[in-house]
DNA sequence: TCAAGTGTACTAGTTTACATAGTACAGTTG
DNA sequence: CAACTGTACTATGTAAACTAGTACACTTGA
């Protein structure tokens, strides 16, 4: 399920967060789900437990799963809504960049044929 | 000129690099400007000199600027050329995001909206 | 000529984030 | 009751970033 790369400059317990958000965004993980507990993810991926308890951590800080100390750790009902807000608030992220494509001399259209080619290009009038 | 951020997660140099790269993409600095010396800039912005040096390595490394013993760091001619390609390159990146954006549930519209803000609306049939 | 400014190259030390190692405690479950 | 769960704690190792200080060779202007 997970997948670790420990030679990435970006450390393994933010890997393990992005890739849990990725499962819940994919529906591989949903609400109520119960997810690998930190002493099995911790066999699974060769990590120290402390290192996945620190995602888990994170994970509920930000309110995508909740923890039930002797049960285990189980997705938000909400999570999928916190996800999207998350993402939308990163919508900023991209001006910026989209500022930097410009000013490097990135044409429109160039910007546009990757929107299209990530939404797809459903133009029709009877939509 | 500069503006440093001690309290950022980015490394004051990375900084430094990004807002040179900045400049030059403005037209701040142009082709054969020479940018400010490693003491003066240490001296400005209350920064180690081993620390400003390690911007103009990596400005140097990236084919921005070219360094002449004893002269000074000089804006190269093919910046604003090498620029262009490396933010062509962050497309890619930017294509990586998108999908999250519409893995999150992110309309369309709210992409192209943020896109047209950037790039204005300039659609005349007769452009 | 020479003092001042320039890029560059070292060594040494501190701080911080990340990860590991080991131990411990309390709650849950079959 | 044994085995699992989340959680907390201390200690240690490592790498990156930054600071501090020194040194050398080159260029420039007075």
């Amino acid at each position: 399920m997970y997948q670790i790369d420990v030679m990435s400059r970006i450390p393994v317990y933010e890997q393990i967060v992005e890739q849990t958000e990725k499962f819940i965004l994919a529906g591989v993980l949903c609400a109520g789900d119960k997810i690998p507990s930190v002493r099995s993810l911790s066999v699974e991926l060769s990590v120290n437990p402390n290192t996945i308890q620190k995602a888990v951590a994170e994970l509920d800080r930000r309110g995508l799963i909740f923890s039930v100390p002797g049960k285990g750790s189980f997705v938000s009902e909400r999570a999928r809504d916190a996800l999207t807000a998350a993402k939308r608030g990163n919508l900023g992220v991209m001006r910026d960049k989209l500022r930097e494509f410009k000013m490097a001399g990135i044409d429109k259209s160039e910007v546009l044929e990757v929107v299209e080619e990530v939404y797809g290009e459903e133009n029709r009038a009877d939509d």
